[in-house]
DNA sequence: CTTTTACCGCGAAACGTTTCGTTTTATTGG
DNA sequence: CCAATAAAACGAAACGTTTCGCGGTAAAAG
């Protein structure tokens, strides 16, 4: 059916495996390397992958292992990444695994079965061992957003702790001494650091740390609802919040609205995430934004790297800086 | 490396083929059935995707094809359809082409490098000689979304008419008689059924349609934003609003806030695709809601019965209904 | 002009399956 | 118990590449 390389030998008079030394970058008499590249042209000539993967056990293939399809911070990751790869022939095939850790694990088995030559992996908690399973199988390996302790590893992730330290600052700095933060679950990494940043610009400032004011949800709109209700219950309650991702911003804002609290009158304002959702709600929102595109290209690019089989720097551990958009959703407080 | 076809033969004594036979379904003596079965399991035995495909020239593998990963209607389209093609073996290629034609192009070249054995697209308009060289290569195709004129396709749609229509009825029942709507660009197919069923229903109620009202714009969140202003600085300008995509949504919405317009005293208001939004937003938008999971699971299915090779009910063309939303973003006027 | 050194091209084996035609084994009927 | 038939197992070729070692030719060195 489709054309070959045999073919090509054919047409040119040379013999396959030169053909195959041109595919692969090998030296070529110049005459040659024109003969070649004019049968490919005119034969349209395209290399048989599984064939090639057959003989190199590689399928120019690499899985990308995520939460949620269902989440934009993920997907424009992806999307991202997806580019990069592609520019140098690489397939990505995405499963999600909707936040279920035994899909993670079964995703991944079919992941190998697949035979990718790498994998991105954003892991859920707790999962340890599966990520220990792809290094002991020697596939590459980028991890994104999460880090695992005790495990070398490449990884992408963002300056949480900061982001959280120059959100919360803002806050101080405008007079706020009562500041709630709705937190993410205890055991995930992202989540620790950004509690992390809270406490330390709080101490750093001199400020009490009142436990009171820590709500610990479980990143899904349901708790952002439910926690920011909360915080509003609390004997005295905080003149400002942090909320510390997307899903449970929305649902902290869905709280508020069906709650008649006022922003900022009533509480100041810092969610997570999303551009957009700043301004769409009134006023607009303060938010941490995070670097999606840079996250995806240097996962992509180091994933890249070690598929070339460079280990240079290993484990590398990129940590990204966050953006902190001030809009009008916190109020100057007087002290 | 890996335990091949080769070491099970050798584990049970018996010959290559009669392997290859057991896992292609054939029949082989119970006894040795057994026997194989506890020489995959005790060895670990997978097959070798890559030399199977090379034989078959089957990859087992699928492409989506969707104007952009950064868009959550076609992501959660997508997540449904990888959950399906994944139950059956098939790994799914995510490419989005960033609603560039040209991408479009070059993205669906490299699936055909990568020989995918079925697509899905959500094609571009204009790019439907894209389509044609899709059908003409016999690689199976399901189209969603949006139709091709002149093509014989199997295609998973939305009811984007009666959606238009239900969603602008509620409106005229609750008494408001200029209805302005945003809608797509001109050459989309969906966008021209929205118009339509907005159209339709006017003419049903015996109301004029006012060219002023009618807003098209090109389905991103900008657009949104300036069609909205310009439907209020119309001479007379309308007591309700529907707008057709969620892009264009969040847009109007930010105008909406920004330029202290209230909803629904000033202005009602319908949107298009997200739940959430319709939650966030005070007070509570009214949304038509799209099944995306139904949309992907038929897509899905379609493409696996194609895989199978058969052609029956060809073309099959699915049109799923719309929900209704109905919140507090709509007024009753006085007539 | 001869010897050495590069360089380029070539043939053949191998990667792990499927498939087809043939041989062996098991089953049935006479 | 043997022949005829059905069922199961087998062997070999093929899919389209890469790779490795060898042979030949041209350029560089003596």
């Amino acid at each position: 059916m489709a054309t070959t390389i045999k073919d090509i030998a054919k047409y040119t008079g040379l013999s396959i495996s030169t053909i195959s030394k041109y595919l692969n970058g090998g030296n070529v008499l110049e005459h040659n390397r024109e003969l070649i590249e004019e049968a490919i042209q005119t034969l349209d000539f395209k290399v048989n992958e599984m064939a090639r993967g057959l003989r190199t056990s590689r399928t120019m293939t690499v899985g990308v292992l995520i939460p949620s399809l269902e989440n934009i911070f993920f997907t424009s990751i992806v999307s991202h990444i997806e580019s990069i790869l592609l520019k140098e022939g690489y397939s990505t095939i995405v499963c999600d695994f909707k936040e279920d850790p035994g899909l993670e694990e079964k995703k991944l088995q079919f992941l190998f079965d697949k035979m990718v030559d790498g994998i991105v992996l954003m892991p859920l908690p707790g999962n340890d061992n599966l990520v220990k399973k792809i290094i002991a199988r020697k596939t590459p390996l980028v991890l994104i957003d999460r880090m695992i302790n005790n495990v070398e590893c490449d990884v992408v992730l963002v300056d949480n702790l900061n982001a959280s330290y120059n959100a919360v600052e803002q806050l101080i700095i405008r007079g706020h001494r009562r500041i709630g933060i709705i937190a993410g679950p205890q055991n995930i990494y992202t989540a620790q650091e950004r509690l992390k940043g809270y406490i330390r610009v709080l101490e750093d400032y001199g400020l009490k740390v009142d436990p009171s004011l820590i709500k610990h949800g479980d990143y899904q709109i349901e708790s952002g609802y439910n926690l920011l209700l909360e915080l509003m219950k609390v004997e005295q309650p905080p003149t400002a919040v942090y909320v510390t991702n997307y899903e449970m911003t929305i649902g902290s804002i869905i709280a508020i609205n069906e709650n008649n609290i006022r922003i900022p009158d009533d509480i100041s304002f810092i969610g997570f995430d999303n551009q957009d959702l700043a301004r769409i709600v009134k006023p607009a929102l303060s938010i941490v934004v995070q670097p999606v595109q840079q996250i995806g290209e240097t996962a992509a690019k180091i994933l890249l790297k070690r598929l070339r089989k460079d280990q240079g720097g290993f484990p590398i551990v990129t940590r990204l800086k966050t953006e902190l958009l001030i809009r009008d959703s916190i109020k100057n407080v007087e002290s």
